[in-house]
RNA sequence: GGCUCCGUAGCUCAGUUGGAUAGAGCAACUGACUUCUAAUCAGUAGGUCGCAGGUUCGAAUCCUGCCGGAGUCACCA
């Protein structure tokens, strides 16, 4: 029982038959009815009172009056052009019925589409930080909600291990390391790659601090300064050119990363070795996230798929070459520039093997639509590779999409691994398990539980917190995240709807087996009316975050559930109601809300505790 | 400068295919645990919805212009 699709369908067919009136279902506006009027669904008549040639208030008295003649409809009232209906309580507790027999309430049924979804995609020369937190949770709550709303979908990724980058980690650990290695040092195999980024970075620091002394940077100085430029100003923007020309340091990676394209042995193996470091050390992360994925691409394999596309490309005029021999595309037209395919040299760049990459994933998974989770700095990138796959006429053009997010900066600015100002995925999470665990003690409730479930707790309490806080903001939004302050644990969080949740199970577990819980009707009091719509409202919700790729949907719709339960469990008492119709309302009323807690939680990647 | 996104209470955010008196949380203050878990609930206070016009029965929501912030406009990824 779908309530307001069984309202949708019988309006609609109400307006056809008695005043031919041929409606959209969406274009009939139906609302959930605010607390101060009567009623829990209402139609917006305003739009349908011009079609019906009547005053807004008449048509939705004509309206109302057949509503509660033919339809499931208990009662109306009409305020201005609002027809507020109040539904039959047969209705409400077989809709209540369904909702807490089942732990499934909610889920779609298949669309017979298949759907990706890209995310987290790390570069492989160290740990995840923040940043990839909310690109894996958005990711994964992505998956979830979609697969709710009746896709297939395929989790992939693609992982950038190769390029200058990783060559730095490298070039570093075999000037420095002596040979240490995850398990002779103890450090988790990303975390100590990644000590090999950084590491190479100060020298780098150094060396070009030192060089900036030569007579031969005064020099360059001297002569390419701009006006006023001060020497600081000066060697802060020559960094990189540095680096190409005059670095050592710079030289000995760039000479790593050609033996690395030529298949060099030892520099292959070396690479190998240490990506594996990386990845084992990024299962443990995942494992920690809970998240999992179904395929994975690594750059090493695809960069060098872009190049039949480009002879494609040149073939149906889409592409053209320039002079030099370098490939491009004049996306002009369509208000962007143009854009380089490949390099003189024959090399394919960044774009290039993004299309390769989509052609590839294409043949092997034929989704009809690929999501790609990828913060908004690149937003212009991926508005090119999109128009460029339109232009090639490729057949999942159409189903791309960029779910694109606001990035998470630090109350100082954005984060920077060069400097080490970056908040690491491992370190917060146990953060955030440590304030749980702070929490937990000085209320007392699980200190008596055996050690393990303790701990499961804790970590379940502790990530509800984090994701919840990364989660409930629309992914549009940038977001500021202050390490210095914990992640709250109280309101509008996830331990509140966790708390909720863990509210009910106790009374569950308190619930005598022997008594029979009475199903006769009840009339809900307001509070409880407001609960059950918005129980109702789940579907909804599920596929208005699909539709709009936005889990913070079911984030709020979560919460709000949780203090609608929480206002209800202090105003009404459930094992020891005044009547067993009561009694038994409020149980089953209970466990749906259980249900759909669980359900739109794990949604979010968000786990429930039994206590707290 | 062009394009994209953001601007709602002191802070963090909901609410936008145009609907009823713009809602939460945090922080502040006041109450409620012998009663199913107080990580809770009730209350007080806090708003020119960035600014100015326009569209209409109705605008935080749509249009135009402006102001402020972020990103991008690499033969980096």
């Amino acid at each position: 029982m779908r309530v307001r699709e069984y309202l949708t369908e019988h309006l609609q067919r109400l307006l056809k038959q008695h005043f031919s009136l041929d409606i959209a279902a969406k274009d009939l506006l139906i609302n959930v009815t605010r607390p101060e009027f009567a009623g829990e669904y209402t139609l917006v008549v305003f739009p349908l009172a011009g079609r019906l040639k009547m005053a807004p208030p008449q048509a939705a008295e004509a309206i109302g009056a057949l509503a509660v003649e033919h339809l499931r409809v208990r009662e109306y009232n009409v305020v201005k052009g609002f027809l507020n209906l109040s539904l039959e309580p047969a209705l409400w507790m077989e809709f209540l019925d369904e909702v807490r027999s089942s732990d499934q309430y909610g889920q779609r049924a298949s669309k017979d589409q298949t759907v990706m979804v890209e995310f987290s995609s790390p570069n492989t020369n160290k740990p995840l930080h923040l940043g990839h937190i909310r690109n894996i949770l958005l990711g994964w709550s992505m998956y979830e909600i979609l697969s709710a709303a009746g896709y297939h979908v395929i989790r992939t990724q693609i992982i950038n291990d190769r390029g200058i980058a990783i060559c730095k980690s490298m070039l570093a650990w075999q000037k420095w390391g002596e040979g240490a290695t995850p398990e002779s040092t103890g450090v988790k195999g990303d975390h100590l790659v990644g000590e090999y980024y950084v590491l190479f970075e100060t020298q780098l620091r150094q060396e070009y601090q030192t060089w900036q002394q030569t007579t031969e940077a005064l020099h360059l100085y001297e002569n390419q300064k701009g006006p006023d430029e001060t020497p600081d100003a000066f060697f802060a923007r020559y960094k990189n050119e540095y680096f190409n020309t005059a670095s050592t340091l710079g030289r000995e990676a760039r000479e790593m990363l050609i033996r690395w394209e030529d298949n060099d042995p030892d520099t292959v193996a070396l690479w190998k070795q240490m990506n594996q470091w990386v990845y084992d050390g990024f299962d443990e992360t995942y494992a920690r996230l809970g998240v999992e994925f179904d395929s994975i691409y690594y750059e090493s394999d695809t960069y060098l798929l872009g190049k039949s596309i480009v002879e494609q490309g040149l073939h149906a005029g889409v592409f053209y070459r320039q002079d030099d021999g370098s490939v491009w595309v004049d996306l002009e037209d369509q208000g962007m520039d143009q854009k380089i395919l490949q390099r003189k040299d024959g090399t394919s760049v960044y774009i290039t093997q993004d299309i390769g990459t989509a052609v590839q994933r294409y043949e092997d998974h034929g989704a009809d639509r690929m999501i790609y989770v990828v913060a908004d700095e690149q937003n212009y990138h991926f508005e090119v590779l999109f128009a460029i796959c339109k232009l090639l006429e490729q057949p999942f053009a159409e189903g791309m999409h960029h779910l694109s997010y606001g990035m998470v900066e630090l109350p100082h600015g954005k984060m920077k691994s060069r400097e080490g100002t970056v908040v690491d995925a491992d370190d917060l999470m146990d953060d955030v398990r440590e304030e749980a665990r702070t929490i937990a003690m000085e209320k007392g409730a699980i200190n008596d539980l055996p050690e393990e479930e303790r701990e499961d707790i804790i970590t379940k309490i502790g990530m509800a917190a984090l994701k919840y806080h990364m989660i409930r903001v629309q992914p549009q939004r940038r977001m500021v995240f202050d390490p210095a302050e914990s992640v709250d644990m109280q309101g509008q969080t996830g331990p509140y709807i966790q708390n909720a949740y863990v509210r009910i199970r106790s009374i569950l577990r308190r619930l005598d087996e022997e008594k029979t819980v009475d199903t006769r009707p009840y009339q809900p009091s307001e509070h409880e009316m407001e609960l059950l719509v918005h129980l109702s409202e789940y579907p909804t919700e599920i596929e208005k975050a699909a539709d709009q790729y936005d889990p913070s949907v079911i984030a709020n719709y979560a919460y709000k559930l949780a203090k609608l339960y929480h206002k209800f469990y202090s105003e009404h008492r459930v094992l020891s109601a005044e009547s067993e119709e009561a009694r038994g309302f409020r149980l089953h009323l209970s466990e749906g809300v259980a249900n759909v807690i669980a359900h739109s939680m794990n949604l979010l990647g968000i786990q429930m505790p039994h206590k707290m």
